[in-house]
DNA sequence: TCCAAATGTCTATTGATATAGACAACTATA
DNA sequence: TATAGTTGTCTATATCAATAGACATTTGGA
């Protein structure tokens, strides 16, 4: 509980915001899981060293997100924590690697366009600056809350069709399968992290301030031939990744 | 350049801080290198779509981080952008992972205890609850910056006197050597994102609403024996990870 | 030397944020 | 069925954030 009643003034976040944060990531923690409840409005007010409606507009933020629910009388109730684990290996899979930590996985095909490849998509990829690669953005959920949005390059050439297949099968993994490449290898993979930005905000169903992780992640055959240069953003409240060596 | 100019209102987060925090991404992304400078307070108000006061606003806060330097009558230079790679191998090292991408690395033995380990910690270095462990709490600077904040787990009987050796060396990997353990391997590495919390604020010096991205690692021995568990949050706009598989 | 372009400073006004206090409404339980 | 404990609502006030406009000051180049 220790270094949640740490707000600052002036500093252009809003207080309630700042007090929305920590409580979101306090239920993520698994802070509270012994009553299922948050603190009561006048003892959050006191910890964090503020004034109760000053509480009650940070509660109002987490309700709207649906993590918490108030019922007049008995207090706030948790809705919703979770955090899921996104495994990063020579073999990292987005589907097979959230396995049975969801229900339900779903990966949506937002857009599909045929371009010519930027100076840093085609070094990645390993071709010449202006030739044709694919490019992809899907978003994926895990039991209808977006977890990822992702932009996806590959080449043009090789890989016609994805588009496609990716629709159909709702896996990178299959639609390479289906284009007969049976086996992948992830080569590299840069994380950093970022503020969601607008676009962002609205397709992750997040709120404004809200923190995401960004996986860089360039995939291989088993030749060591790039087939596919990624960036994805996840919800960083959502997941975090793992590095097994 | 694109996606630069949104912002959102009455979300909690001041405007002039959503402008600070996308200007210092944007500068540390290299936007800007051709000339050096941000653009004029006019074009990014524009470009924001708000008034130039709140570009002003914007643009004290960075120089007040010495990110910027504005100059009546000529423009606001960029004082120093910097995003340190830092690759995750199953031979991580901090000090020798950055190399020469720093003139000057420090790392500072902020304390050291004995205590006996939780159960969280306990499970990661393979001991029984309670046994005793030493905790290290350390601070690591590149050019004077501060980049991570470390706190580490060592098993105490095996590696008394770490601390003094950590002192000395400046390097977890020379410590160990001193003590006996000539080579070790990352075995796994946890990588999650958070808002600061007013300490790591303070200790890496960060304005409020900053992120951070937390690693936790569990470094063994050659034998598979764990020799270390620690938790290290870098400031994420100073960092990214790098995972070659 | 002048002028365009840039940052610096000032005043005024509006809306969002935060505090303060009082009381109503609801829940669970003694 | 009281009552303690909790969330919900209202009013009032002070401060911060953002806009708007005007003008000063500095720089660099035509």
């Amino acid at each position: 509980m220790a270094g949640l009643n740490q707000v600052q003034r002036q500093t252009g976040v809003a207080l309630w915001r700042q007090i929305a944060d920590r409580i979101r990531e306090a239920i993520g923690n698994g802070a509270y899981d012994e009553t299922g409840m948050v603190p009561p409005e006048t003892v959050l007010a006191l910890q964090f060293g503020v004034n109760r409606h000053t509480v009650r507009s940070a509660l109002a933020a987490l309700a709207q997100e649906g993590i918490v629910r108030a019922v007049q009388g008995r207090g706030t109730l948790i809705e919703r924590k979770e955090r899921l684990n996104f495994p990063i290996t020579r073999r990292t899979r987005f589907t097979a690697g959230i396995g049975d930590q969801a229900r339900e996985m779903r990966s949506l095909l937002l857009d599909e366009v045929t371009e010519e490849a930027s100076a840093e998509i085609a070094r990645w990829l390993g071709l010449k600056p202006g030739a044709q690669v694919i490019r992809l953005e899907t978003l994926r959920e895990a039991d209808r809350r977006p977890v990822s949005k992702a932009t996806s390059w590959f080449p043009s050439e090789r890989f016609a069709g994805i588009g496609e297949a990716y629709r159909k099968h709702e896996s990178i993994t299959k639609a390479f399968a289906e284009l007969g490449l049976a086996d992948y290898i992830r080569a590299t993979t840069e994380v950093t992290a970022a503020h969601a930005d607008t676009a962002d905000l609205a397709d992750l169903e997040l709120t404004p301030g809200a923190i995401l992780l960004i996986a860089k992640a360039m995939n291989t055959d088993l030749d060591g031939v790039p087939v596919q240069y990624s960036i994805s953003r996840f919800a960083a409240d959502r997941v975090q990744f793992t590095i097994e060596n």
